[in-house]
DNA sequence: TCTGGGGTCCTAGGACCC
DNA sequence: TCTGGGGTCCTAGGACCC
């Protein structure tokens, strides 16, 4: 069956967090300002720069140091999350007055599949509306990419900027995308880049037209899906929900100077473990996993996580399994970034799963049950927790009690 | 004084199970 | 006695994006 083609837009704001602080703040507009993660800091970079800036050769990621040496007049913003957040939400308020069919990426872009809008106009007009209610209401500049798809959506919104409105038809991807370098392409990074010149790609054109199993072989499932992308090909939809769908939470941050001390390390790990925890409880999730985060002077990463059976989002506990984690790995190098992250989170109070594990936990502390996990643990393996509750999952909320004997039940019958 | 902090997805090998 | 495949989970690392 020939499905109808449909119609999506990909709506980017332009430089969000400093059009945001020069709304706020007018005496700002047409001043050359940045927003930097902290200006007073070492090792400070820029988040966002005006398109002012920009014309002054400062550019997001761009160390403060060298920004201010570059361009003394400009005007550094200290960041204001919270305005920034207001800001999205109003702007994607306004993409859901006209469909529920909105998707957001990040804070500051999101797709829209308008395919079933009863639009007066054609879709051009239809997403100037759109933009212009949003500069008209929160004063805010954004570009507009429209597409069969999502992938051609970001391509043409990145096309124009700012307050740009940008369509690509998928019969105009030869002569508009092909000539482009491949990275240029959303999803190939400098290392893509890399690997596809070593065996002669080069353009848009050349993945669009390499062999797709040579194209799997050397990058994988990547490759496959690049050698799509060039074709203009994407079938992804617009899922409102993913959004919901948190895996991690985590947070991480390099240290004003490179560091030794296990007295400030322990110090910087309490830190992270609470933040953690308290952005855990503000969404009400728990997670499974742990993995701690540690980056020497020379920029090499390394990562240690532990999986754990009880459900993760106590500030004592995440802090406990860092320093454990930390303490089997490192070798004493000076440290230069320290990060933690709970990962395989789900929400606390929602499915019967969860339930079961809280039921698990309430009795855990009993000698019979930690007499009973570790028998069946030992005679069916360390997953068979879990596959018990899987079982428990089935069962009624009402068989409570009923836990372990599900459990064995499940496996004595098999 | 080079290089932040929040994420997601993919891979690959080993353990373990059926 | 030496023969499997199929599948999930776990860990570590890397690429990429905003």
């Amino acid at each position: 069956m020939q499905s109808k083609a449909r119609i999506i837009f990909h709506l980017d704001m332009n430089s969000f967090y400093a059009s945001v602080e020069q709304a706020h703040d007018p005496s700002l507009k047409g001043k050359a300002i940045a927003v930097a993660g902290n200006p007073k800091e070492r090792r400070g970079i820029l988040v966002t720069c005006s398109y002012e800036a920009r014309a002054k050769g400062i550019y997001t990621t761009m160390s403060v140091w060298e920004a201010k040496r570059k361009c003394p007049e400009l005007i550094l913003l200290p960041p204001n999350f919270e305005r920034y957040r207001a800001a999205s939400k109003a702007m994607f308020d306004i993409l859901r007055s006209y469909t529920p069919l909105v998707e957001p990426v990040s804070i500051d872009e999101g797709y829209m599949d308008v395919s079933d809008v009863e639009m007066e106009q054609d879709p051009i007009a239809f997403a100037e509306t759109i933009q212009n209610r949003i500069i008209r209401e929160l004063d805010l500049p954004s570009s507009i990419g429209i597409a069969p798809n999502k992938f051609l959506a970001k391509t043409a919104s990145n096309m124009k900027k700012p307050m740009g409105i940008t369509v690509l038809r998928k019969r105009e991807v030869e002569e508009k995308l092909w000539p482009l370098p491949v990275i240029e392409m959303h999803g190939v990074g400098g290392s893509t880049a890399k690997k596809l010149a070593e065996f002669d790609i080069h353009t848009i054109g050349d993945l669009a037209n390499a062999t797709p199993g040579i194209l799997r072989e050397k990058l994988g499932k990547i490759g496959i899906r690049l050698s799509e992308r060039a074709n203009g090909i994407d079938n992804r939809v617009v899922d409102p929900e993913s959004v919901f769908d948190t895996k991690s939470v985590g947070n991480s941050t390099t240290l004003p100077y490179d560091e030794t001390n296990i007295e400030e390390i322990e110090k910087v790990f309490r830190r992270l473990s609470k933040k953690v925890a308290s952005r855990l409880d503000a969404k009400n999730l728990a997670g499974r996993s742990i993995t701690i985060h540690i980056r020497d002077v020379n920029w090499k990463n390394k990562t240690r996580s532990k999986t754990v059976s009880n459900r993760l989002y106590n500030e004592n506990e995440i802090f406990q399994l860092a320093v454990e984690l930390f303490h089997a790995s490192w070798n004493g190098d000076p440290i230069r970034l320290l990060g933690v992250t709970v990962n395989n989170v789900y929400d606390k109070g929602e499915s019967v799963e969860q339930l079961s594990i809280f039921n698990f936990e309430e009795h855990a502390k009993e000698e019979p049950i930690l007499k009973l996990v570790e028998q069946l643990q030992t005679k069916f393996g360390k997953d068979s927790i879990k596959r018990g509750i899987k079982v428990k999952k089935k069962a009624s909320l009402e068989s409570k009690t009923s836990f372990s004997k599900d459990f064995l039940d499940d496996h004595e019958s098999r």
